[in-house]
DNA sequence: GCGGGAGGTGGGAAAAAGTGGGAACAATTA
DNA sequence: TAATTGTTCCCACTTTTTCCCACCTCCCGC
C-alpha cells in the first residue's frame, strides 16, 4: 500500500471518496473499516486485515478481560464495505460518529493499512503531539544513526 | 547527493523547480517528499528512503502509541512524486500547508537527502537558533578534534 | 555584440478525478 | 396498504491534474 496524506471529503450520503492513487493499491473492490485507536477508523484491504485479525485473536483468550477488551474495541466494530464505481465508500454511522467525521477528512497511507480522520482532529492530535515526537524523534537517533 | 543552498520558487499550480545540479544527483526521476521535523519538507532519492523508512517501521507495533506517532508523522506523509521534463516536482497540498511554502522556496543539499523551507521560516530558524548552534558546536568540540 | 544552448517559467488543452443529485428500489411505520 | 424515509446505482457535470510546448533569459564562446 502506498503512503501519503491526502484530503478527501465525505457528503450528504456519507460517501467517503478514497483518493485514485490509493484505490489502485486495493486489490478487489473491498475493504475492512474499523475503529482505530485515537480518534480515527483503520481501514484495510481483505488480506492485511485478515493477518492483523487473525494475529490479534490467536494470541488472545476469551477468558480474559484485557483480551474481550480488545476484542470488543477493535474487532467488533469492523465491516466490510464495497467501494462503488466513482470510488467511494459508505462510512457507517457509528463509525462516522466515533471519528466525528466532518465534510473535511483526510486519510493516512501507512504501507500495510489506511486511516481515516476527522481533519480537525488529526490537526489537533499533531500538534498536542509535536512534543512527544520531537522527543520520541531523539531517542530513537540516539540509538540508530538514521 | 550535492550539498548547497538554492533559492527556487513555487509557480500558481504548485510546482518546484529542483535546481539543475541537484537534480543530476538523483538517480532516476522519482523522490520521496516527506514532512520534516522542524518547518520543513525532506526529499529523499528512493533508495536512501528505503533504508531510513525500513529503520523506522522494521521493529515497531500499531499497537504503541510511540510507533503509530512517528508513523504518522514520517511516514505517512510521505509520497513518491515523479520529477517532470522540466525538473519539476508538484507539491502535495497537504505538505505543502504543513511547511507553509509561498512562492520563494529554499532547497538545503545535505548529503543524503534534501530539505525545502520556505525562504522566511528557514531565515526565522536560523536566527533563533544561532546561539544553540554556538553551544552544540562547543560541546562537539570538547569531545571530538575537528 | 551576436548566436546558441542550457536552465527556468508559464500556460493551454486533453485526460482523469471528484462531486452531486435523480430515480429506482428497499425498508419502515402508521 | 399507503406514505415516508433511507439506500443504492448510475449518470452528467465540474474541477483538478497532467502533459506538452513555446518562450524567456542568462551565460558562454566566437
Amino acid at each position: 500500500m502506498i503512503t501519503g496524506e491526502f484530503r478527501c471529503s465525505l457528503d450528504e450520503k456519507a460517501r467517503l471518496l478514497i483518493p485514485a492513487r490509493m484505490r489502485t493499491e486495493v486489490l478487489g473492490n473491498v475493504v475492512i473499516l474499523t475503529r482505530g485507536v485515537e480518534n480515527c477508523l483503520w481501514l484495510f484491504p481483505p488480506e492485511e486485515w485478515k493477518i492483523f485479525s487473525e494475529n490479534l485473536v490467536g494470541s488472545t483468550s476469551l477468558l480474559q478481560s484485557q483480551a474481550r477488551l480488545i476484542q470488543r474495541r477493535l474487532i467488533a466494530p469492523a465491516q466490510e464495505t464495497e467501494i462503488d464505481k466513482a470510488g467511494r465508500i459508505v462510512i457507517p454511522s457509528t463509525l462516522r460518529e466515533y471519528a466525528e467525521l466532518k465534510k473535511e477528512c483526510l486519510i493516512l497511507g501507512l504501507k500495510k493499512y489506511m486511516e481515516v480522520w476527522s481533519e480537525t482532529s488529526y490537526q489537533a492530535y499533531l500538534q498536542e503531539n509535536e512534543a512527544k515526537f520531537k522527543e520520541a524523534a531523539e531517542e530513537l537517533g540516539a540509538k540508530v544513526s538514521l
